[in-house]
DNA sequence: CGGATATTGTTATAATATAACGTAACATTA
DNA sequence: TAATGTTACGTTATATTATAACAATATCCG
């Protein structure tokens, strides 16, 4: 059903946090040195907070966060750094909220669909063949050259469903 | 494999712009009135020239040809009527471009899904079960309850390819 | 008509994003 | 290490998309 081996689901809320945050930064910091890709101090502390926040966040909440830390920015500061993150594949951009969510396996080649949750706002990342293939077939049917897919899904996660039933 | 029975296509050169924004606005019309909704003056004008534009609009380019008309209009005013024509059924947004677009099939209930050419920006929308079906497939292993889907598929269409093709 | 409701006008402003240009950091190689 | 080119970042201004708040007008219905 997916092609990932560790496919996001929302996170449990007794999961651990920091090591999520770790874990990612770590990861990031591999491929950025083995792609030659230059993860500077600032987009690093950009990408983490992007992970501490651990729901989409957008730019000017992420500025703000950063303004508060003392460092002098302004909006193309971190737009830039939203850029090389999504084109390094650390990030990636949800249309739908006009925010960025960590990216769960960068590196790895992927079509990515987002499940978003209209009360918690957490986004879980899916890569589901069947909706991409479905896709391609309809592309090919029109004769539509596929450049790039925004799937993206509003709606209720089980833990948010579960505590509004009364 | 579309529950369409008229999918829009991307369409042909020489189709007739003319009778298809006729006949759209004659749907639409006659949709409003069975519903009691009310598609005023404003409201109308507003969807003719989402039609006449032929692919997706931004709000701030209708702004301009209103005002262009002589009819004095400022932002709320557009935002108004597109709100009222998505809450119909009678436009669709596309997140992607925040652009408006002609609904091909008012009324009918059904989910969208657009692919849209980078080149002559033209969108052809879709309505393929199959992608329906593995997004709810996805959403039931979540546990995720489905409100609202945002598919939208950029690339190249078939006539733009050909003619770049030198 | 007259009161209620829906629609539109108007002004101001919020939220998201980019253009343009200058400066600093870094990298490479002579 | 100094010269040079390149990449990243700072800074100011502005573009683009969208909404808040309230006043004026039109429409509906008893």
């Amino acid at each position: 059903m997916s092609r990932l081996k560790h496919p996001k689901q929302f996170p449990a809320a007794d999961h651990d946090h920091k090591t999520c945050i770790t874990h990612a930064l770590q990861e990031a910091e591999a491929y950025c040195k083995q792609q030659g890709l230059r993860l500077t101090e600032l987009r690093r502390r950009v990408l983490e907070l992007i992970w501490a926040n651990h729901q989409p966040v957008g730019a000017y909440d992420l500025l703000e966060q950063l303004t508060r830390e003392g460092r002098k920015a302004a909006p193309p500061t971190i737009y830039r750094s939203l850029d090389f993150l999504m084109q390094s594949g650390l990030i990636h951009r949800i249309t739908s909220l006009n925010a960025y969510v960590g990216c769960n396996h960068p590196g790895l080649d992927h079509a990515a669909q987002f499940f978003i949750c209209e009360y918690c706002g957490q986004a879980a990342e899916m890569d589901d063949a069947q909706i991409v293939s479905a896709i391609a077939k309809d592309a090919k049917r029109l004769g539509f050259t596929v450049e790039k897919r925004t799937i993206e899904v509003a709606g209720i996660c089980a833990h948010c469903r579960h505590h509004s039933e009364t």
